[in-house]
This record gives structure tokens, C-alpha cells and sequence, in this order.
DNA sequence: CTGCTCACTTAGGAGAAGATTT
DNA sequence: AAATCTTCTCCTAAGTGAGCAG
């Protein structure tokens, strides 16, 4: 990892007094936390999972944000948010003055391009909103939920930066629209009439409805709906698809136990089958809490079910577990599973269509009346629960989930889907702030579990766009905020000092929130308002060094310099008598920390930071970049560094696969040859052209300082050998070829007069590498053709190396959770239609469906901006 | 406040599918 | 056509944060 590439040199000017309550003696004292804490919500209820309490329907189960909009009182607003249909008028603007008209310096250094980053967020805050004003986006300042009467339609009629001129509304390009649901239209309809050009249009459109198979609902170009916390009108959908009964294993295939065979109920079988399965992953068999959490509940298991009895039926006690072998299991799942591959492709294409067609009326739910996709209808299937990192549970038997466990969420109206046969489903209701269709409570930890929409969803698609109007909202008071918390660092509130240091974390390092946890049952992770002592380590005079696991158990380590103030207050925050253990921040829970930013914008909490510092700091090195006269792979590797940027930003890794070193080398020993191969041909210049030594000089001539006398004599080795490989093989196909014609075959002798050519080669690399002199090849070879040549070949060792470091700078850093959760996907489409790069190099197809709405809604904007 | 429930987004890895090389 | 490498999709765990009750 690029250590340096966050440092930023304190301020020089930041004075270093100390603070009235650097000394904090007072009540403030940070409380030492070992249990004394503060904000522990340490406790986790066992959960209960009362799996029946049965169906009386219209219980309503979700919470969330039903009661209706109630104050407009508004500025009760901040304890509101998602219900307050009626917002303030958006905040006008940032007080912040300071005007930073440096134009930016893209360097390649990361560090100042970080800050520069920064100074351009400043920017940022003033300018577009001037220019926004003027060109569109009306929307820019218009709070997401919000939205009444008939605002943009009937003017500039481009709901979200799109502009599909007017004039085009009688070409029939929005053949789609087709879609909206007379429900829909009721909702809207206020909004929908007003207009009237444009949306006539739609309207008529609208009502071809039934047909939404073909039919698109553009919902980017719909009006905003006044209440969004209705998530549907109507809902229609099957339910969920249990995964198949447990298949027995054959008879002769057993656990062993002490050297043993041994039998048990299916239900014991099963449990350790889903052990015997995983035996390849090392990672979870071979770590001790696994092992002890899966043979504790496959021992109850199998106390449960009459245990395990050996072959005459004698009850055998499983005591302990490393007399268990599972590998006959093991071989035979991994045989079947070998076998399912090595079938006819055929076969294959068969089952899976079977497949689909047993999955087709799960696939797709009706929602407000149109077709969608949803996302995972496939109840989990039990397994060994596999938590990550040191999670005191992973190796657990998660159950199988029964219909008696499911809730459904379904539209009043609709069928309900019948449970299968025999069962009946846990609760029935109707709630239509929700947009999961079913829902279910594991056993391991509580967690529920929903069944929802799929990505390319309208639904889903319209909380992606919100996402990102709001992380661009942030644009506006991100300057403001700075100088906020900036001048907190110094409070004299210890709150809020801590406040304002989480806040600098949060925005300068991209740390997520850091929620409470529970230790006992959870792994140790941490965010921001959650590290602990032992997470941070000072330098002086501004070095912070960040170690620690973040979500799913990542590393996150950093080292980095930051504001002096900064650094004297974590100095602080890790006063004695505060040790190993305690909370860094032991004023601030995170929804303090929310709360205090919601005042700044409505819905503003930590996690927009990372959404705004990612698709900002994309945006600004998109802009940065040198684009002209590229080919299209050259394009989209500049894409890929920034989105790498982003990425590393983000701490987004992955664990470098086992064949990568190998791989690397395979790669760098191409590059070596190709670079051998140019040495070669380079030198046939001087065979035709001697003088040309004189011309060029010598250093042209020379070759590479990585390729030693040793590896050129494998490599040739290597290429003889190649060379006599591909001989031979082209000698068996025409003889094969012959035989099938009834010619007669070439005899031996042929092959080894066609050997010698390679004998000759060898003979001529050998002698080249002696004399160091190459005879020019080809028929009349002339200087400007073997410099022709050289072109070609230099070319491609660039297209080589650039791969090499590509993969290299990319073996443990993953692009795709920056692509698809935190870059803003219009970036990328503007980017895409600007130097005429096809999207499809940037997204794939899931991700297409996903981003339809970024595609679309800017395709006729090159100009938008973030 | 705190504790707890619930809903929804974000995350990495496994395995399938596709592309490329042999 | 098989082997191998690369990319994509699926799976589900692990976060964030809203909102309610006491």
C-alpha cells in the first residue's frame, strides 16, 4: 500500500496552544471503558424467535417510519427525517468564504493529489451552484423526499438532469413508458396532469398497460413521488423457493469415527456432510473455533436423533472430534460434484432449463402492477454458518428454515402464495412501507433475513439515485462542515472535540461509521466512533497510524500525518488511565455523531462521506485525465487507476489469490522474451546496415539489463523447444488428416526432416547468442522494414508491462465494491460517451440493468457533473 | 438517553460462466 | 477439445441507521 499516499502536512499556522481541557480533569473524564462504559449496549438479548405466534394476518410488523408525516413544524426536522414529507426550503448556502481559484495539479502523486482533491471540494461548493442554477438540475437543491405540486415538469420537463428535449416529444422514443399502474397514477396524478405537452404523452402510453413485459418504467423520468415511504400500492408475488430435501448418502459412504465406520440418523448425516463437504476449505476446517462450534451442535444433533451406532448396531460415543474423519464424505461430494461438470453439455443445458422453469414464478413479483425481477427468492439452505475473521460463532449449524418461520409481505389483494404442502407460513402482512416480499430470522445470531428486489429494480434503482443526489448534496455544505469541525477540534465541549476528530477521521480517511458491537457474539471489528486504544498509535509530531479490522474482518492499516490539532487530541483521547481496550471515543456513539450532521443537511449521516469523498475523488480524476489520441484499452486502464484510487481509498481488498506469484512470473517471463525477441531484431538493423550503429548509437542496440547470459539460453532452449512441439503436433494432424482421406501417411523420416528446421534454429539462436550478431531474416530485408518491425514489438511489450502492473497494483485491491456501491455510475457513463468508450468496457451486464437509470438519464448530458 | 427491533446497503469469497491459450 | 486463466454472478455475512418503548 502506498503509505504516503495520504499524508498531508499539518497546516503550518495551526497554533499549538493547549486547550482549556487538555488537561481534563473534570466530570468529562473520559470514562475508562474496560466495562465501565459508557456506551456499551453490550447485552444481546437472546433472541427470540418465537416461530409461531402464527397468522393473524394484519399484525403489523414493520416499524420503520409509518407514522405519517406529522410535523411541518420545520425545524423539528432533524429527529424526522425520512417521514417529514415537507422539508425547509433547502439550506441556501455555505457561509464559506475563502476562495481557493488554484486550478488543481492533477500530479501523479498521490498525496497531493489527495489534497488537491480537497481544495476542488471547496471549489466545488460555490461554483456549481452557480452554474446549476443557470443550466438545470433544478433538482440540486431540491431535498430528495420532498417534492410537491408540479414543479419541474411543466417547465424544463428533465426530472433528473435529463433533458430529451421537448421538441422530440412527438417522436416516439419513449416507446416504453408503458408501464405505470393506475395506482401509480393516482398517487401522482397531480403531478402527472399538470403538464401538459410531455406528459399527455405518457399518460397515453401508460395506459397500454398489461403489456409490461416489453415495457420499461423509466421511473428517472417520472414525476417525484410526494410520499416515498409507500413503497408499493399493490404487490403481487409466489413467495420463496426452498432449497431441495436432504439426500441421503449411499450406504458404503460413511464417517469414520476412530477408524470406523459409523451410521446416524439423516439428520446427523446431514450435519456432517455439510463439514464433510467443505474439507478443501482449509481456511474454515482447519480453524478450532469452527471445529468446536460445529462438533458441539453436531454432537446435539446427534444426541438428539439416537447418535451413531458402528456396524453391528453398537451405539458409538463421538467424543471427540479428531477421530472424526470425513474425508469419505469428502470424496464422494467431490466426485459428484466432478461428475456433474464432466457431463455432455447437453445434459447440462437440459437440467438447467428444468431448473428455470422450476424457478420461473419466482423469479419475477409484481409490483405497483409491473414486472420485476427479485433478488433472492432462494430460501438459505442449512450449512455451517461461516462468520468471518475470529467470529465466536462461525462453525455453528445454521437450520433449515422452515415455511413456519416466513413471514410474507404481500399487496392486500394479492394471492397469497401457498406454503408448501403441509405447512403453513409464520404471518401474513401487508405493509406496504416495505419493499421485502418475505422474511425469515436465522438462527444464529437473530439475523433477519429478506427477501427482496433485485438490483436492476425500479425500487432498488430509485434508492441508488437517491443515494447519490444526497452524497452530491453534500457538495454544498462540505465546506461549511469542514470549518466546522475544524474549529471543534478545539472545543473546550470534550464532546464535541471528539465529535469533530471523528468527523475529520470520517472525512479525510474515508472510516466508516463504527457502530456499537456486541464482543461476545460478534467478531472484533471497528469504525470510526468504535476504535479503541490499540487501533491508533501516535507519532510525533502529526504521524497517526491506523491498524485495526474493519467490516468483514479487513485490515485497515494507514499511516498518515494529519492536522495538528488532530493529533493532539487522539494524544489526548488516549490519555491514562485509558488502555488497551477502551474506546477512543468514549463521548460519541454514532448517532450522536448522525444527529449533529443531520443538522447540516437533511439525511446527512457518516456513511454519505464515503459516498461523496469516493464519487468526488472519482470525478476529480476523471477529470484529470489526459484522454487524447488513446486507444480504447489504454482508456480504460485510466479508468481503472482512478477507479483503483477510489478503491484503496475505500479499503475495498481482496485476498490475493495462490497462483498470482506464479502468475506474475509467467507474464514476466513473456516481457523478458518479447524483449529478447526486440534485441534481435534490432540487431538485424546492423546486419543490413552497420552504419546505422553510428546512427542510433549504441544504446539502442543494447539489451535489457534483466536478461542475463543464464535466461537466454533457457529461453532458447525454451523456444527450440516450442518451435519442435508445434512441428510435431503439425505433423500428427496431417497425418491424421491423410489417414481420414485414405492417403497413405508420411512416414517417420518426414518428421525428421522437418525437425531439422528447428535443429537449424537452434543452432542459428545459439550462434546469435555467441557472436552476438543476428543475420537479418525475411526476404530482401531493408532497414525501414526491420524498424517497422521493432515498432510492432515495442508496442507490445508496452501493451505486456502495462498488463503486468495492472495486475500487480490490482492482486489485493478490489474495484468492483467502489464500482457498484460508491462511484456515482454517471460518472463512469459520462465518461464512457465522452471518449467513446463503450460502457460495456466499464459495466457488465447485471451492472448495465443496475446503472439503467445512470445510463439513460444522462444520455443526452455529456456535461453532468457530480 | 438506552436498548432493542427492523430494514436496507455494503462486502468479500466461492463457484459458474466465458474467454483465451494450448 | 481440453486446460487454464479471467470475469461475472450469486450468496450471504456484516455493516449502517431509523424509529420505537421505557
Amino acid at each position: 500500500m502506498d503509505i504516503d499516499s495520504k499524508k498531508k502536512l499539518a497546516p503550518a499556522g495551526i497554533s499549538i496552544r493547549n486547550g482549556p481541557i487538555e488537561e481534563d480533569s473534570d466530570d468529562d473524564a473520559p470514562l475508562v471503558n474496560g466495562n465501565g462504559k459508557r456506551k456499551s449496549r453490550s447485552s444481546i438479548a437472546k433472541v427470540s424467535y418465537k416461530a409461531d405466534s402464527d397468522s393473524d394476518d394484519s399484525r403489523p410488523l414493520a416499524k420503520r417510519q409509518r407514522k405519517v408525516a406529522d410535523s411541518d413544524s420545520d425545524d423539528a426536522i432533524m429527529s424526522r427525517r425520512r417521514s417529514s414529507a415537507k422539508l425547509p426550503p433547502a439550506v441556501t448556502e455555505t457561509a464559506n468564504i475563502e476562495d481557493s481559484d488554484d486550478d488543481v495539479p492533477l500530479t501523479t502523486k498521490l498525496a497531493q493529489r489527495k489534497k488537491s482533491i480537497e481544495k476542488a471540494a471547496e471549489k466545488a461548493t460555490k461554483k456549481p451552484a452557480a452554474k446549476k442554477a443557470v443550466k438545470d438540475e433544478s433538482d440540486d437543491d431540491v431535498p430528495l423526499s420532498r417534492a410537491k405540486g408540479p414543479q419541474r415538469n411543466g417547465t424544463k420537463a428533465k426530472s433528473n438532469g435529463v433533458k430529451k428535449e421537448e421538441s422530440d416529444s412527438d417522436t416516439p422514443i419513449r416507446s416504453k413508458v408503458k408501464a405505470a399502474t393506475a395506482k401509480d397514477k393516482t398517487a401522482t396524478s397531480a403531478t402527472k396532469k399538470a403538464p401538459a405537452k410531455k406528459a399527455a404523452k405518457k399518460e397515453e402510453s401508460a395506459e397500454a398497460e398489461g403489456e409490461e413485459e416489453e415495457g420499461e418504467y423509466e421511473w428517472w423520468n417520472a414525476p417525484k413521488k410526494e410520499d416515498d415511504s409507500v413503497k408499493w400500492t399493490t404487490l403481487e408475488h409466489n413467495g420463496v423457493l426452498f432449497p431441495p430435501a436432504y439426500e441421503p448418502l449411499p450406504k458404503n459412504v460413511k464417517l469414520y469415527y476412530d477408524g470406523k465406520p459409523i451410521s446416524m440418523h439423516l439428520e446427523a448425516e446431514e450435519v456432517a456432510g455439510f463439514f464433510g463437504s467443505m474439507l478443501s476449505s482449509t481456511h474454515n476446517v482447519e480453524n478450532p473455533v469452527f471445529q468446536k462450534n460445529f462438533f458441539g451442535d453436531f454432537q446435539e444433533v446427534l444426541k438428539r436423533t439416537g447418535g451413531a451406532k458402528d456396524r453391528d448396531g453398537n451405539k458409538v460415543a463421538i467424543k471427540e472430534f479428531s477421530k472424526l474423519d470425513f474425508s469419505k464424505i469428502f470424496d464422494y461430494y467431490h466426485a459428484k460434484s466432478e461428475a456433474r461438470k464432466a457431463r455432455p453439455a447437453a445434459e447440462k443445458k437440459e437440467e438447467k432449463a428444468e431448473r428455470d422453469k422450476a424457478e420461473a414464478p419466482f423469479m419475477y413479483c409484481k409490483w405497483d402492477g409491473r414486472k420485476e425481477k427479485v433478488g433472492n427468492f432462494r430460501v438459505e439452505p442449512p450449512s455451517l454458518f461461516r462468520g468471518r475473521g475470529e467470529h465466536p460463532k462461525t462453525g455453528k449449524l445454521k437450520l433449515r428454515v422452515m415455511p413456519e418461520q416466513v413471514t410474507i409481505n404481500i399487496g392486500k389483494d394479492a394471492q397469497v402464495p401457498q406454503p408448501p404442502a403441509g405447512h403453513k407460513w409464520k404471518a401474513i402482512q401487508h405493509d406496504n412501507k416495505a419493499t421485502w416480499l418475505a422474511m425469515w430470522q436465522e438462527n444464529i445470531n437473530g439475523a433477519y433475513k429478506y427477501v427482496m428486489l433485485a438490483a436492476n429494480s425500479a425500487i432498488k434503482g430509485q434508492s441508488d439515485f437517491k443515494k447519490f443526489e444526497k452524497a452530491r448534496e453534500l457538495k454544498k455544505h462540505i465546506s461549511r462542515i469542514r470549518k466546522d469541525y475544524e474549529r471543534e477540534l478545539k472545543s473546550e465541549i470534550m464532546a464535541d472535540r471528539q465529535r469533530a476528530t471523528a468527523m475529520y477521521l470520517i472525512d479525510k480517511f474515508a472510516l466508516r461509521a463504527g457502530n456499537e458491537k456486541d464482543a461476545e457474539n460478534e467478531a472484533e471489528t471497528v469504525g470510526c466512533c468504535s476504535l479503541k486504544y490499540e487501533h491508533i498509535t501516535l507519532r510525533e509530531p502529526n504521524t497517526v497510524i491506523f491498524d485495526f479490522l474493519g467490516k468483514d474482518s479487513i485490515r485497515f492499516y494507514d499511516e498518515v500525518t494529519v492536522d495538528r490539532q488532530v493529533f493532539k487530541n487522539l494524544r489526548m483521547f488516549k490519555k491514562t488511565p485509558k488502555k488497551d481496550g477502551d474506546d477512543i471515543f468514549d463521548r460519541l456513539t454514532t448517532s450522536q455523531l448522525n444527529k449533529h450532521l443531520g443538522s447540516y443537511m437533511q439525511g446527512l449521516t457518516a456513511k454519505v462521506f464515503r459516498t461523496y469523498n469516493a464519487s468526488f475523488t472519482m470525478s476529480t480524476l476523471l477529470k484529470g485525465l489526459e484522454v487524447k489520441n488513446l486507444t480504447i484499452p489504454e482508456k480504460v486502464k485510466l479508468y481503472n487507476d482512478c477507479n483503483r484510487e477510489v478503491a484503496i481509498l475505500c479499503n475495498h481488498k481482496r485476498t490475493v489469490g495462490a497462483g498470482h506469484e506464479a502468475q506474475m512470473e509467467k507474464l514476466g517471463d513473456r516481457i523478458k522474451g518479447m524483449k529478447y525477441q526486440l534485441w534481435r531484431t534490432k540487431q538485424m538493423i546492423l546486419d543490413v546496415d552497420p552504419k546505422q550503429k553510428k546512427k542510433k548509437g549504441t544504446e539502442y542496440f543494447a539489451l535489457d539489463d534483466k536478461i542475463d547470459d543464464a535466461w537466454i539460453e533457457e529461453h532458447i532452449a525454451f523456444l527450440v523447444e516450442e518451435q519442435r512441439t508445434k512441428i510435431q503436433k503439425k505433423f500428427e494432424k496431417d497425418n491424421e488428416k491423410l489417414q481420414a482421406n485414405k492417403e497413405k501417411v508420411m512416414p517417420d523420416k518426414e518428421l525428421k526432416e522437418r525437425l531439422k528446421a528447428v535443429n537449424e534454429l537452434e543452432k542459428k539462436l545459439k550462434k546469435e547468442h555467441k557472436s552476438k550478431k543476428v543475420e537479418a531474416e525475411g526476404k530482401s530485408p531493408s532497414v525501414d522494414k526491420i524498424e517497422a518491425n521493432v515498432e510492432k514489438i515495442e508496442q507490445r511489450i508496452k501493451t505486456l508491462e502495462l498488463q503486468a502492473a495492472d495486475r500487480d497494483g490490482n492482486k489485493e485491491v478490489a474495484l468492483g465494491t467502489s464500482k457498484i456501491n460508491y462511484i456515482d455510475p454517471r460518472l463512469t457513463v459520462v465518461f464512457s460517451r465522452k471518449f467513446d468508450v463503450p460502457i460495456e468496457k466499464f459495466f457488465s451486464k447485471t451492472l448495465r440493468e443496475k446503472f439503467n437509470w445512470a445510463i439513460k438519464s444522462v444520455e443526452s448530458d455529456d456535461n453532468w457533473e457530480f
